[in-house]
DNA sequence: TATTCCGATAGTGAC
DNA sequence: GTCACTATCGGAATGAG
């Protein structure tokens, strides 16, 4: 699925060896000669350092990460399948500008020419995660019957039939209070169906304020997202994202209600 | 290791019956009457009525249920093993008084004729209690060495040696505020040591003044046991019975300290 | 203030 | 604010016709 592929003696080169260190933990060059020895895939997905230092490798080696993992990568960005999906389909979009990457999402897009490049970014992103979507859940889906129809005709159309939207069951954006010291914007499908989905932070922080699309920034100065704590957003009722109903602090009742909506959405 | 048996047909004649009726819960006579035919033991143990009603049967019917259960009965007591112990000794002195078998036990001992009644049945109660655990425990006991030696002699002398006072391994009172609703004296060695102990409740109840001993009666009437809830004793730290050790909210934990301390005190 | 089951909540440790 | 493990804490039912 790879895109673009960067020299890797680019990342060698002194001026761009010590941008890349600055992604490092503040531990002195020794020890992370050290860790770059050890650097294999296994350790680099460890929480070496600290947990939430977990995406640095990716950020700054790549190319040293299996496919399965890394679903593209170029100058300034890397796309990443999160190691812990809370939905069928959850990509991590992680830019690579070192004078970035360690700030706050709410500031670093403060820099409308590098919200800008994010944005340009997701969009790009967007129609690959849809036809991932497609590729999975097309059988399934009665808007895409007609289009699966005619990809099995004996001779094919030139032009298929739309099909259904997909680019609408994705959604990009940050956590109003990241848990990962990386920046890192979420491009994630709607369905929350996941066994990695266990708890009600790992609910709320996709299906309340607490998650800002992309779209929404810049940030108005007195956005209440500003402030995640004080508005409670990850303690509030659950929510079934598709049919609005409360499921109160029912965790698991909310969980086999999103086994019977996956059901239901998949085959729209 | 019944002591007495008193004349069944006592319990059936007109006065007797209407006495013991008194010790049913509100319904009136004819589910009362389907109740008891249906008095089979099991029946006797589960929670017919309302769950604190639980010990009513015994002392409405102590020949009806399984010498495994029903130490012994007179007129005026039945002593049972609790059904859910937490020690290794865990008896339960139930009066059959009828003006006094619903009442709380700081009202009931409120009347000294029959709090001396109490503790005269407590005091016969306890060697019975003390034997037991001998007969439990006496072969780990260094201070029982002597005793056994001299019992497994080819001529047993005919004064044995006093071995371990295992009186003093059991305390007999009740709680600050019973759980169930007929009047109950627990008589239970101090090693809290069972599967049953199983909630913070569980072992305060016994550890803290919740515990009321039977020999502090007749209580003053400032005594702040009279507000058990106001005094928090159930929410207090744990607190080993034993070393005094404070185990904070960490249950897990103390049950594994009470294993280690079990196994000490036995050898005692 | 019973037990039991189930589940929500909370604290810890991760090299 | 990661995950994963353990454990604490919290509500609801508990029978029988």
């Amino acid at each position: 699925m790879s895109m673009n592929n960067i020299d890797n003696t680019d990342l060698t080169k002194p001026e761009k060896r010590n941008a890349f260190s600055e992604l490092m933990s503040s531990r002195g060059r020794q020890q992370r000669h050290i860790r770059e020895h050890n650097n294999e895939a296994k350790e680099c997905q460890s929480y070496s350092f600290s947990a939430r230092d977990g995406l640095g490798p990716y950020i700054a080696h790549p190319e040293s990460h299996s496919a399965n993992t890394v679903v593209y990568y170029n100058d300034d960005f890397v796309v990443i399948h999160d190691k812990f999906p809370k939905s069928t389909l959850h990509l991590l979009l992680l830019p690579r500008d070192t004078e970035k990457t360690r700030l706050h999402p709410f500031d670093a897009f403060e820099d409308i020419e590098f919200l800008n490049k994010v944005k340009a970014e997701v969009k790009k992103l967007r129609p690959l995660a849809a036809s991932e979507l497609r590729r999975q859940f097309g059988k399934y889906s009665a808007q895409e019957a007609m289009r699966q129809e005619a990809l099995n005709a004996e001779t094919p159309p030139d032009e298929l039939p739309a099909g259904r939207d997909w680019d609408k069951e994705i959604m990009c954006g940050v956590h109003a209070h990241p848990s990962m010291n990386h920046l890192h914007v979420h491009i994630i499908s709607m369905d929350r169906h996941s066994e990695r989905l266990k708890h009600r932070k790992h609910y709320n922080s996709f299906s309340t304020p607490f998650f800002v699309r992309i779209e929404d920034f810049p940030l108005a100065r007195d956005d209440p997202r500003r402030h995640p704590g004080r508005e409670g957003y990850l303690r509030w009722d659950f929510v079934c994202w598709r049919c609005g109903n409360n499921f109160g602090n029912r965790f698991s009742e909310l969980k086999r209600h999103l086994e019977e909506e996956f059901e239901h959405w998949k085959r729209l």
